[in-house]
DNA sequence: TATGAATGAGAATTCATTCAT
DNA sequence: GATGAATGAATTCTCATTCAT
């Protein structure tokens, strides 16, 4: 019970803190603005937490726990576009939960060196969770590359852009994000990947049986 | 030679200011730092811009001049992969210069209206542009698209943001940015478009000319 | 039983805070790094000591309480300047046991008046003790003064002034503290009086056996 | 008339820093209550010093520069125990003036490692300047000491910590310091070096005339 | 006795900006 | 055009202390 209250003062900053961050930008959010926002006084957010640094890396600790249930499945599923798609979406709802960082990650990273490492370990096992993934795909034969030509390398890197900085492509254009814009995104990365989608034997040299596949929601 | 020195003083405040906001992003630089960094008293940058936000805007207008020539090509010039590859190239130049703001930009229009609307207009301006230029290769046939199938629309927008994205990607993982890394952007963008590029008759159905004149200095 | 715990407690609380006090000053030391520090939550502490102010009057009463011993000896017993030497010793002991008090002592008792009562009140005991003490010297014959030419009032004084500061100018110094400085203090003192101490009869009028008497360990 | 203001706004600071710091304490005065003391700002007292660390060194520039032509005498002069009482007032003064730092020396030597250098530097030079200050009764004649037997060094340093700290005794014991109160504690460390004092021929075993001239205002 | 969350005043410091010269 | 002293609100953070449990 103990317990509980703790936990909830402390998820109430951090949920407290991403909104605000959220809507106007860490630099702009004082801890006295999150303090009086949560309805506590400045000292108890500082009982809490140490200071604001502090305060953005229990943020992304929270960030991070909940990218790898995404992209690690069991070994003996057969991964199908439509998990691709699925995944993507949930992708996308956290880069926009924790927008705020993907704005100023790059000064945020500058500003505190522990965070910059953890980060990239993490950005690196998120790589090869989804490099893992993209992998079952080429091997299960639904994406077709021509060795020594196409570099699937690259298209996974661009990919990776894509899906990381669709979002603020769209908020930096004024754009309002709703689900339908998530789609949107998705359609934008399986298009890098159309011309490599496996065409099946039988189903001639139309795309359209893809395009349908792709279209789904 | 009155104007001269005006445009000199003024330039001065907007070149320190772009070499301290790169370096440290716009939140730690305050307009005293710049003002001493500049050699001249807070006043006399005063005396020159009413306010922080307008030095930004000013900086931001150096921006967008040197993007219209980049993209706007005279309409008698047949335009080759070549010019395209020159033009990324550049295009990442100013990207690069102006890294702070690409670093920061959501927070930055979002606290600033009338840059906003401003930005908004140039990049719809630049990304017509850009799809004229793109527009000319399907039109010379060095790309081709079948219709209804390839949306090549959703292509640009992917090249868009992977070109606007890659500096910050890389400086999110810690790599140094240096003319080899931009060569590995340029690629990556025209990795997306690949498939797409057309093979001449008598060519046979190896991608190898491509290979060749993708990879060309 | 129940008291023994009570005692503990408070004395875990005094002992703790005496060596933050020596280590970093009463200022630096929050009732909270107290608490920490002895392994107790603040509301503990605050249980047994009403406030800051109370436990350093707590900790002053402890000083006060082993000084009186030192200086008050039984009359019967015949004082020798070896007497006077161990007492010296003893006594920068407790300076520097409580070397903290001394440092900010002045700050200390301007912010307390009610310590500052008490303060003075064992300060004018402890120099009737030690005058009492010294008294012995003169009615034994080991000290002789010319009565209306020395001022031994004055003497003491300045003895005084040195025994209590002689760790304040060691440490302002930065040197450290060891049984040899005490030593190197005690002579320093004893230097002070060196001219008052009797010659017996038969000695010649060398200072020599004073001089080993001196610096005797 | 530009230097002069600036002169009169840091000068003013440090004086008004001064008398806090001696009322209430370095630790009780914030930055703050100096600049409302002092009519200013608290922006106005942080253009003119980084912060409160540097305004105590200030000050204790002040001071440093105070002591010098105190101690050190054209060589061709002779010194004359009247000498020695004026300089020593001269001293009290300084002490007196910059009490708050002799109340907290310890503590603010430990908190500032560039100042605690620079303070054990002068007092060095000090020492050096009051050594040779005393040397030269001894060449006089003023002074005697039986070589091999007298400690002069040692009388030398209780000398300087009576001096040091005679104004803190008084402090400690709720005395108002007033002129009649220096006058005593010069007589106090007058009294350490009377035995050694000069009888010239004639004069008879007398102290009488020294007397005389000891009192003497 | 003891815990530990919570308070809120206040400390040091920064910064965009103004203005008299 | 240029200087630099001055402003005052805001920011981060600390700390003695309280109180429900």
């Amino acid at each position: 019970m103990f317990e509980v209250i703790v936990l909830r003062t402390k998820e109430l900053i951090l949920h407290t803190a991403v909104t605000l961050f959220n809507e106007q930008g860490t630099g702009k959010v004082s801890t006295n603005h999150i303090a009086t926002s949560a309805q506590m006084s400045p000292g108890n957010l500082y009982y809490h937490f140490k200071n604001k640094e502090e305060i953005i890396r229990a943020i992304l600790d929270q960030m991070y726990a909940k990218w790898h249930p995404i992209w690690s499945l069991p070994d003996d599923i057969q991964v199908t576009l439509e998990d691709l798609r699925s995944r993507l979406l949930l992708n996308f709802e956290i880069l926009w939960e924790y927008r705020f960082f993907y704005r100023e990650a790059i000064a945020l990273l500058q500003a505190d060196a522990e965070l910059k490492q953890k980060h990239q370990q993490m950005m690196e096992s998120r790589m090869l969770d989804q490099e893992a993934f993209i992998g079952r795909f080429v091997q299960s034969g639904v994406l077709q590359f021509n060795h020594g030509v196409d570099n699937h390398r690259q298209l996974f890197t661009a990919g990776w852009i894509v899906a990381t900085n669709w979002l603020g492509f769209l908020e930096m254009n004024g754009v309002t994000v709703d689900s339908a814009r998530l789609q949107e995104g998705l359609e934008l990365i399986l298009s890098i990947i159309k011309p490599y989608i496996a065409i099946h034997a039988g189903e001639g040299n139309s795309y359209d049986h893809i395009e349908k596949k792709l279209s789904e929601d």
